[in-house]
DNA sequence: GTCTGGCACTCCCCGAGCGCGAGTGCCAGG
DNA sequence: CCTGGCACTCGCGCTCGGGGAGTGCCAGAC
């Protein structure tokens, strides 16, 4: 176990490098920090924390720069979440407040959050399958092409063609729309399956095909993975990283670009709860510089999708935390309104 | 006037330069390009393009690159739009037509050209004062309280909610609904205020607050310049710029983010045929170094959008234009299907 | 007039060598 | 267990010089 002193100089020694991006030595840590020992004592806590893997230097005879596990350490025992100051969190609350629809609060979300962490923001769509559905509508493009329109009580909208093999009436389309409707509105997607699966039986023959048609592609939508979308912003951040440029940046613009990736990224992610990811942790070479800071989000109390930022392992954590779980916040309390 | 050979040499020192990127020298030239003259007339020749300004040399003494009016001068004059093989043409269109919706076609043509040019790709969304409209529906979301949703000859799906004064029966709603659609669907956009101008007067009075609500808000999403959309891929293609790279990288990605600049970019260059802006011509500081290829696509002879690449001027502009004709030319047909 | 070969000149790039400074590990003493 | 001292290490930045690619100009040939 590591005594009280050194896990103060863990906290110092990665303090000090997120601020500066340079190893730091024993001298500059007791003179910034308040240590109450000499450099010599520092230096033997710093070989103590580098024996257990928490810091590293880059050379021999540099300065010492936390490993993976030093972040992890000063995250889950160090750092406290630095909440918002009240000017911030109403900035935050007028930005947001002025969305007109769900691509809006989507899009300021993620602005806002690159600009609050000068890092990348990535957020995900309120994602299907936690919603509910609020209204499905089928309108007729053509005699035998029907369209529909899937509204989702986080105000999203999905559509999909469906070719059917006869005619279908207007009235026939009136019916399916209401019994469709009055079945699977306010419903949980999961549980839209179980739903609708005798509807065709109450149709004449002739009919049967395209409303199966219609159901399954449904059904198809709702479990449709690749719709989870997501949005990314404020990569020009990403240019602070470090000076050694192409190397890091390249990877993790891939990754970016890569949304299977990011969602895979999410998905592993809490659902309750922020999580952060540290470099290695990520399991994903492209992004073993890099530590994501996530948090699920929601209208109530259950998050229907995911936020948060990528940035260089050395950020600062606790005000990354801040920024992340306080617009987490207020995008749910925005959804709520809707 | 510049003779033939100055312009096979201007010619000869725009490809070189685009391959190798370093500046080229007069030997070079004269080794990998049959010019049947020595490289001492060359150099009277680039002697000449540096003085007309075509050219230019990073210091004295060093080989010569091309500057934005030679680049002009290529593009204008000397290069033709190269064709795509038969295997990349069937690739795209293989790869587009796999697309389920209108966001999907969006992502996998940004995707696409990203990948077929090595550069960012920019897409446009169909824009919506070009398009038609094809469906308007209304749904009641609570009792005082409507949901707009549009949707467009495009596939584009825009939302809006709306707060009536007074609660609005289903049957005036689907009235409503009724003679809306009646009126203005398969119209432009354009014609849309003219044409439910008196909408509100065949209404009760009672009821006539909440139509010329509906009304209003649809004549907002209309014109709602802000909705102009696009979607943006390849960044990571940013990468190969040059090794100069915090400078050049970071004012590109910053000017991406800013959705305005793209948008105000793409408005810029013609509605019909492709137009090439290099360097300067996008009037845009952080853009000085890139240059942008962009054309009309649509699904039927008209333009509905635009979409294109931006690279660094020192680009394949004849491969570039090939690429993003080719790809316009696929999506049109993908749109003209639906 | 136009092209060519020759020649002197310029200037960037690259690698070697060097001093500086920050930082370390170790040790002896408090 | 902490501290001050001390020798050592090693990366960084600087300068310097050689090599090479490229240029401009000029005189001569066609």
């Amino acid at each position: 176990m590591l005594s009280e002193r050194r896990l103060e100089v863990l906290r110092a020694i990665v303090q000090d490098y997120v601020g500066t991006e340079e190893p730091v030595g024993s001298k500059a840590l007791t003179e910034r920090h308040n240590l109450q020992v000499s450099p010599a004592t520092v230096r033997n806590d710093m070989a103590a924390l580098e024996e257990e893997g928490y810091i590293a230097q880059p050379h021999t005879s540099a300065g010492r720069v936390p490993t993976d596990k030093g972040y992890r350490l000063f995250v889950d025992k160090l750092a406290d979440v630095k909440p918002l100051s009240a000017p911030e969190r109403r900035a935050i609350q007028n930005f947001l407040g002025g969305a007109v629809d769900l691509d809006d609060v989507v899009a300021r979300t993620v602005r806002l959050l690159a600009q609050l962490t000068r890092q990348v923001a990535v957020v995900q769509y309120p994602s299907l399958s936690r919603s509910t559905v609020r209204h499905v509508e089928l309108l007729a493009l053509a005699p035998a092409r029907l369209m529909l329109v899937l509204i989702t009580d986080t105000g999203r909208v999905e559509q999909r063609h469906v070719d059917c093999l006869a005619p279908f009436g207007e009235t026939s389309l009136a019916e399916l729309r209401a019994r469709l409707n009055s079945r699977v509105a306010g419903e949980r997607f999961t549980e839209v399956p179980r739903l609708v699966a005798d509807l065709p039986d109450s149709f004449d023959a002739e009919e049967r095909g395209t409303v199966s048609a219609v159901l399954s592609t449904l059904l198809e939508t709702l479990v449709e993975e690749t719709e989870e979308r997501l949005m990314i912003g404020g990569t020009a951040n990403l240019t602070r990283f470090g000076q050694d440029f192409p190397l890091t940046i390249r990877p993790v613009l891939e990754a970016l670009e890569e949304q299977v990736v990011l969602l895979k990224l999410l998905g592993e992610a809490k659902d309750s709860g922020m999580t952060v990811r540290i470099g290695h942790e990520n399991n994903h070479e492209g992004l073993t510089s890099t530590s994501v800071v996530s948090v699920g989000y929601g209208s109530g109390d259950e998050a229907v999708a995911k936020l948060g930022v990528v940035g260089p392992t050395r950020m600062d954590y606790p005000g990354t935390m801040g920024a992340v779980r306080a617009v987490a916040r207020y995008v749910g309390q925005i959804l709520a309104e809707n």
